[in-house]
RNA sequence: GCCCCCGUAGCUCAGCAGGACAGAGCGGCGGUUUCCUAAACCGCAGGUCGCAGGUUCGAAUCCUGCCGGGGGUACCA
């Protein structure tokens, strides 16, 4: 039960009781209160209804509260000011809806009314590499989203579109042909493939001088070479067909480990060269229908004044990644027939995006959404973006690696007699939880400054707080010997005597504003800033009031409820961004 | 040149379909441990919300201009 949608469905019935013409665009001004002491909701639409009715908003605000049924939700409004109106929930009424939240697994999130089916693209690495920091958004993001959109309600399809077909096969190609270990072949075909991509990107630096430059690199004879490579296995040149076909198994090996770790699964890894054969037909397509045009040799879509045309193939007959995202349109729509496909990648292809949705349009895909779910770089400690090609670039798993490193650090200090295995896990789980907290704690197109000292954090508003939260809270039924089930049988509303338990009350129940929020704004930030308010919350309580040891057993009982409510709101909030939580930390 | 994004406390960032004195984390300073995990809690210090106009009863939030930073911009993805 979302409270804010209760709230507001009682305006509209006022507003309309006031013969208000358009009683909805007024309601995204009833909101939580900006402060506590204007208690728990305002409703801000009595100002512009004054100005619309050319009445003083106060009489309005008035007129509004005589409308008003919340007898049974809140305490009567007040009205304040220029004519907010403010509204302090009935504390008997949290305690019942608390009451009625208890047995749900679902903690009062509703699913969605009307489910959609919606393609999530994300992660998308360029195989043949190891992924660095810079994947880490969007793969992250999405994940996020995908298991939040799907606890909605959604018919959600995974599909990580992988580059598994540019230029970097030509540089493993290539390693292969000059390079290659026979025996580390053998013995670990992986590794092997990482020590050749890196050794020829050794080769071609060394080739090319100190510099890095684009059209250096063009002149440089090694990076001649894997081109080479590239175009013979483009045109089907069978050896280097056949040689990606054996290396392409190894590569997403490597992936999928990284994959498991992180705890992401893709419903569908069709990568760029699934869409190869489909390339030509796409672009003959587009020229019958008068899309696209010839232009300088190339196959190309104007745009309009403003924008630069798409390319959809090259002088030299090679086809864009314009060609295959289109041709991805294409084929998700008639496989899976979604209302939505969202692309989680970095904003700097905004341009792309916005190029390739008006195409996709013209070519008839009108009633699909495309989205890009765009996100900001990450950036360096001299706040330039990391990039790609750069040394510099961190490698994701001696990220998670360094996370765990020190997860593990603090696990020993602090539960030395823990078993080692266990140890091992729950360091596991800290330390992957807070990289990806960190990442979603930031509001998705931010920029983002990557250090090492931050992303790996375990105080303030991070993974390993809410973790800590959970576990402590575990650790209260173990050592009272209480099972969450029996307490989640309980049949009496909890006792809300003290403000900090009111309030924690409060946090527990707008769960369903934060997941719906996050899902509609694709912002999982509001997710982790909900969890931080309702880990607080908790505190305030944990950290004033015993609970094994509460004065009565009534209270005992109603303190041991919001605790179990509170450790399965953090459960779940977790669990929709991708993080484990742990009995013990 | 054109287009997009950003500029909030020492640092990193929330807040931005306008709302009542601008928030957090970290860092700094000072406290809390016979008590259910101190990976915690409490307090203090710290900001002309880049600048200037405009719209509005009300602007960090919307509009315009400027300054500063980043990104993109026909054959890389």
């Amino acid at each position: 039960m979302n409270i804010l949608h209760l709230l507001r469905d009682h305006f509209r019935q006022a507003l309309l009781a006031l013969n208000i013409a358009d009683p909805d665009k007024f309601l995204d001004l009833v909101k939580p209160a900006t402060d506590p002491r204007f208690g728990d909701y305002q409703a801000n639409l009595a100002m512009p209804l004054g100005k619309l009715l050319g009445r003083p908003p106060r009489e309005v605000a008035a007129d509004i509260v005589a409308k008003l049924d919340l007898d049974e939700v809140a305490e009567a409004p007040e009205v304040a000011g220029p004519g907010f109106i403010n509204l302090r929930l009935r504390s008997d009424w949290l305690a019942n809806q608390l009451l009625a939240i208890l047995p749900d697994e679902r903690l009062g999130v509703a699913k969605v009314g009307n489910p959609q089916t919606i393609v999530i693209d994300y992660s998308s690495p360029n195989v043949a590499k190891p992924m660095h920091v810079g994947h880490l958004r969007s793969t992250i993001i999405g994940d996020a989203l995908a298991r939040t959109l799907r606890f909605l309600g959604h018919c959600v399809i995974t599909d990580n579109h992988l580059g598994d077909w540019g230029t970097q096969f030509g540089m493993l190609i290539y390693g292969y042909k000059h390079y290659r270990d026979d025996e580390a072949l053998k013995r670990d075909p992986v590794r092997e493939m990482l020590r050749l991509y890196v050794l020829v990107r050794q080769k071609i630096k060394e080739a090319g001088g100190a510099s890095e430059d684009e059209e250096e690199e063009a002149a440089n004879p090694i990076a001649e070479a894997c081109r080479r490579e590239t175009a013979k296995l483009h045109a089907g040149d069978p050896e280097n067909l056949e040689l990606w076909r054996r290396m392409m198994p190894w590569c997403l090996a490597e992936l999928e480990r990284i994959y498991r770790r992180l705890d992401i699964h893709f419903d569908y890894t069709l990568g760029e060269s699934f869409y190869h054969p489909m390339l030509a037909e796409v672009v003959q397509d587009l020229l019958q229908r008068g899309i696209a045009t010839y232009s300088d040799d190339a196959v190309v879509v104007f745009l309009g004044d403003q924008q630069p045309p798409a390319i959809i193939r090259k002088r030299d007959g090679a086809f864009t990644y314009m060609t295959t995202d289109l041709a991805t349109i294409r084929y998700r729509i008639e496989k899976f027939h979604p209302q939505a496909i969202l692309y989680v990648v970095d904003f700097r292809q905004s341009l792309h995006f916005q190029q390739l949705f008006t195409i996709a349009r013209r070519w008839g895909y009108r009633d699909v959404r495309l989205e890009h779910i765009s996100f900001g770089s990450v950036l360096g400690a001299d706040r330039k973006p990391i990039k790609t090609r750069e040394g510099g670039a961190i490698e994701l798993e001696a990220l998670l690696d360094e996370a765990v490193r020190r997860a593990r650090a603090i696990v020993d200090a602090n539960s030395p007699d823990l078993p080692e295995a266990q140890r091992a896990e729950i360091a596991e789980a800290v330390g992957i939880g807070a990289v990806k907290y960190a990442d979603l704690a930031q509001n998705r197109t931010s920029d983002y400054v990557f250090n090492w000292d931050k992303m790996l954090a375990m105080d303030g508003n991070t993974a390993t707080y809410m973790q800590y939260a959970y576990a402590r809270i575990r650790s209260i039924f173990r050592k009272g010997e209480i099972s969450p089930e029996e307490i989640q049988r309980v049949r009496e509303s909890p006792q809300l005597p003290t403000p900090e338990e009111r309030n924690l009350a409060l946090w527990l129940l707008r769960l369903p504003e934060a997941v719906e929020n996050a899902a509609n704004e694709y912002k999982p930030n509001y997710i982790t800033s909900y969890l931080w308010e309702l880990a607080n919350a908790y505190n305030a309580v944990y950290q004033n009031y015993p609970i094994l040891r509460a004065p009565d057993e009534t209270l005992r009982r109603s303190r041991l409820v919001l605790c179990d409510l509170t450790a399965r709101a953090i459960g779940l909030g977790l669990s929709l961004l991708g993080i484990r939580t742990v009995e013990q930390m």
